[in-house]
RNA sequence: CGGGGUGUGGCUCAGCUUGGUAGAGCGCUGCGUUCGGGUCGCAGAGGUCGGAGGUUCAAAUCCUCUCACCCCGACCA
């Protein structure tokens, strides 16, 4: 124990330190030019501010007031959950190989390259865990018994590793990052649904409260599997999701997901006789448009996919209305494949033995199998390629001119279409996923054979949901949210602090009394506050603060020798000159504002 | 993985086309000056020019290979 330091037991164990926060000691190291590798405000300002530093690519140190900031979105997170009666727990990082291969999950996971795998000295194989379905699973199975012991919901706030194929921006990215994962275990679907309703508050709660503008929105469930799903996305133009919203209804979803409902296309009629027409070098819908003056509507165009199965690849070909387009994501579902990617020149040219440009329904290669859109169901007389370069065919009608396609909705929503729901116009927003939430069922459970017993003495899987929140990735998209030109504007809530009280001149023995006096009094009455006892001029001090962004500034001037203090919020920048006592009692009555 | 780009003191960059002495600004250290919106001056420390190989009398500069990082497309908190 260092001399001059006797050790004081905290009131409050595990809660912010005792210790003076002078910025003098708090490492703040700040830099005068933007980082080259910074493209986004948010990325751009916490890497300037000295808040993170890069070790790789996607892999950061947070630095001593960012850790501040993790750690208060935590608590809340904390908060939130426990409300709601989930439990905290901690699982390893480093998973058994086995445990991956059992869920079926290994294989897929390394095919997709975001797995790190290795090994250890005895030569078993391991991974950082990405999520931690397995692991908890296997827990669930080893501790529940009986369906007397449900519901049961677990969490843990722990880096996750996963090697994107590009990490990017910052935090936002990254390879390792901090997440909150929570499962629950439930005996049927409608403790799931009661489950996730909780978790879908806590969502709402810890988003509000960590000060963000976010929307839910319907999203696809993706590798992770299972039934329902909702993300919460921070509403940001850098946003790397697009979400379709309706504003009368509140319909909102991801445009992976949204449905919605298409302009009508003109009345196709009887069936009429199939002609085929030459077209040379008439290739895409807009010059079919002008080449037979018909609205694109009334054509099918047909796009090729070389498609990814666990064990198999194949062509697929889809019809799509000539004036919609194809939502892959939707097509994946609905083959119940890993992958779609268009095919290339080559593959096309063999499927449909014409240049690209010309295909259609009629004469594909033997065994392509042939879908269509929805949107297409029960249209007559359509355009399409004719599997010939340079040749078009009209009144084109499936069931009888090909064999009938499989319909499916895989149609692309897009902004001012009507919302499915018919309500009003869908328009489009740009967000960044900051939480997602999945009905699981009992996938995982099934897959790894974890049961409990129930009432009626029989083995049952568990029933499960599966919750997440990219902590780290909330701290920037709240900055992305919250900055001006100048540097970050903190939430009060995620703030490092939520006061600083600058001492203009340090040289200055009365402005430090005040700002020391201040300090102490701000720090009685509660408030998160740090002392910038840093010797710099003026100027640089306040720019430099403002970059750092703290919420609120209490600034101890050569106004103190006359008894006044300098109040300024951080993101009005209007300043209030009051005598001490009206000037904490200001800040005071500032943080409680912003607090809520 | 495909396409584009960048690697030069702690940070931001110039120098490379046309080979020959490694530079600027910021930051850092010291002295002075200034002192409420990133003062000014002087002095100083700090770089195997991403790495390896090659061409050459001579390579930051030209060639080959390689690594890292960034950006645009398919995945996800």
């Amino acid at each position: 124990m260092p001399p001059g330091r006797p050790r004081v037991a905290h009131p409050r164990p595990g809660c912010f330190p005792i210790a003076p926060m002078r910025l003098t000691k708090l490492h703040v190291v700040t830099l005068r030019d933007d980082p080259a590798d910074a493209e986004i405000p948010s990325h751009r300002l916490l890497a300037r501010a000295g808040y993170i530093v890069k070790v790789a690519s996607g892999l950061y140190t947070y630095g001593p007031l960012m850790w501040r900031t993790l750690k208060k979105i935590s608590a809340i997170v904390r908060e939130e959950l426990d409300r709601e009666e989930a439990l905290e727990v901690m699982m390893p990082i480093l998973h058994p190989k086995e445990l991956w291969t059992s869920s079926g999950r290994w294989d897929r996971y390394v095919a997709d390259g975001i797995l790190f795998t290795l090994q250890d000295s005895k030569g078993g194989e391991f991974c950082l865990g990405p999520t931690h379905e397995e692991v908890i699973t296997a827990y669930a199975d080893q501790t529940i018994t009986s369906y007397k012991q449900l519901p049961v919901n677990l969490y843990q706030i722990q880096d996750k590793f996963r090697d994107e194929v590009r990490p990017r921006y910052g935090l936002m990215r990254g390879r390792e990052f901090i997440m909150m994962d929570a499962y629950s275990f439930d005996l049927d679907d409608a403790g799931l649904d009661a489950s996730y309703a909780a978790m879908d508050r806590a969502y709402r709660a810890v988003f509000t409260r960590c000060g963000v503008d976010f929307r839910s929105v319907q999203a696809d469930a993706g590798a992770i599997g299972g039934a329902g799903s909702e993300e919460f996305m921070v509403i940001a133009d850098v946003g790397e999701d697009e979400i379709l919203y309706c504003e009368e209804s509140g319909y909102a979803a991801n445009v992976e997901k949204a449905g919605s409902i298409p302009a009508e296309a003109p009345a196709s009629g009887d069936p009429a006789d199939l002609e085929k027409r030459s077209t040379p070098d008439v290739k895409s819908v807009a010059q079919l448009e002008e080449f037979f003056s018909m609205p694109a509507s009334a054509m099918a165009k047909t796009v090729l996919y070389q498609a990814t199965w666990p064990e198999a690849e194949g062509v697929v070909a889809v019809m799509m209305r000539g004036d919609l387009d194809v939502n892959e994501v939707k097509l994946v579902n609905a083959l119940d494949c890993l992958a779609v990617v268009l095919a290339d020149e080559a593959t096309v040219k063999r499927v449909t033995g014409a240049e690209v440009g010309f295909a259609g329904p009629i004469g594909l290669a033997e065994g392509t199998r042939l879908l269509a859109d929805k949107t297409l169901a029960g249209r007559t007389n359509l355009l399409t390629g004719c599997n010939e370069t340079d040749f078009h065919c009209l009144n084109v009608n499936v069931g009888r001119d090909c064999p009938l396609p499989e319909f499916h909705d895989l149609r692309l929503a897009r902004a001012g279409e009507q919302s499915p729901d018919g309500a009003g116009a869908l328009k489009q927003a740009r967000g960044i996923e900051v939480g997602h939430i999945f009905k699981l069922g009992t996938k995982y459970s099934t897959a790894m054979d974890a049961t409990f017993i129930g009432e009626d003495g029989k083995p049952h899987p568990f029933v499960m949901g599966c919750y997440g929140i990219g902590v780290s990735r909330t701290a920037q998209a709240a900055v992305e949210q919250h900055h001006d030109d100048s540097g970050i504007v903190w939430p009060f809530s995620i703030a490092p602090f939520e006061v600083v009280v600058a001492i203009v001149d340090v040289k200055k023995e009365d402005q430090v009394a005040a700002g020391e006096r201040a300090y102490a009094a701000l720090k009685e009455a509660g408030i998160d506050v740090c002392l910038d006892d840093r010797k710099l001029r003026a100027g640089a001090k306040f720019k430099d603060l403002e970059l750092l962004g703290f919420p609120v500034r209490l600034t101890a001037g050569r106004g103190v020798a006359d008894d006044l203090f300098e109040v300024t919020p951080r993101e009005s920048g209007e300043r209030e000159d009051l005598g001490y006592d009206e000037a904490v009692a200001r800040v005071i009555e500032l943080v409680q504002a912003g607090r809520k």
